[in-house]
DNA sequence: ACCTGAACACCGTTCAAGT
DNA sequence: ACCTGAACACCGTTCAAGT
């Protein structure tokens, strides 16, 4: 049924955004592709090496070029792209998984230390707003309707 | 034994220091105050609740004053007296669990976009420090000797 | 190569009951 | 008010065995 590494990438893609990080266990990804959750072990060796996978290909296809202001708000539509898509990356990133190129692509386009400071801004930024939402959506918070334009303002700070 | 909230708050935060936040269970908590699982309830509604709790002690005796500069530093340290602190703070205060005290104290000293663009920074930088170093301890990647460093030189371009 | 079946050592949370 | 004991519905991961 799921012969792929790539299968297994997709599902828990498909698992991810129909119930959230919280609710993507193993087990969820395994009956999604209608396996046994052993059988997820043959593709993947952990939990953690998958996320990894799923953070690359969430920021895979992202347009890296001279102009930053256009290229982060591509990086932010990527990941907004999916449900909980930037705790993904950030979780990934920090463990240097999935993203690296990327990251390389920033560096080589601008500074370094530009490219890095973009990098947790964006995305930074784009994991507290959809956190915000869903908070927002259960009622435990007022929805900000500030988080566009804020995301702008900061974006200018650190280019200015 | 396990009288108040405050002291769930000390056990959890003991044990996250001695374990890490992967292994800061509801369950080793409470063995680390000698009490129940369920005992723990009592006292916090969720897990969720005492982890915002963790991140409001972590930041509570961070001082914030006009040096931004100065301010970040003492943030950073807050975060880093504790293993997987800014992980902590960073999910917590995604929620806005915790952490809105400082973020308004921020506000009010500075520009409100700068002060937002600055926090994230600081956790989203002290964060992949912190899982950096883990990953370094544990052989997977070479240790970053420039991490205080770039610390400072991505301060400079958000507060130039 | 890819998968099953069964097991191991765990989780968070609820709830009646005790003191 | 604070806690216990027992239960419920889950986890990630391993490993022998099947095809």
């Amino acid at each position: 049924m799921a012969n792929t590494v790539d299968d297994v990438v997709s599902g828990a893609l498909r698992v991810l955004d129909a119930y959230g990080l919280e609710f993507s266990s193993m087990r969820r990804v395994a009956a999604e592709l209608g396996v046994q959750p052993s059988a997820l072990y043959h593709h993947v060796a952990d939990k953690q090496t998958l996320l990894g996978l799923m953070a690359a290909r969430i920021v895979a296809d992202v347009h890296v070029d001279a102009d930053l202001h256009a290229t982060a708000h591509r990086l932010r539509a990527a990941m907004e792209s999916v449900r909980d898509g930037a705790e993904v990356v950030a979780t990934a990133s920090a463990f240097r998984l999935g993203v690296s190129d990327l990251q390389a692509a920033l560096a080589a386009r601008s500074d370094p230390d530009v490219a890095r400071t973009l990098f947790l801004y964006v995305v930074g930024h784009t994991q507290a707003s959809q956190l915000h939402r869903q908070a927002a959506g259960l009622g435990i918070v007022d929805p900000d309707p500030d988080l566009d334009a804020s995301f702008d303002r900061g974006l200018d700070i650190i280019l200015r």
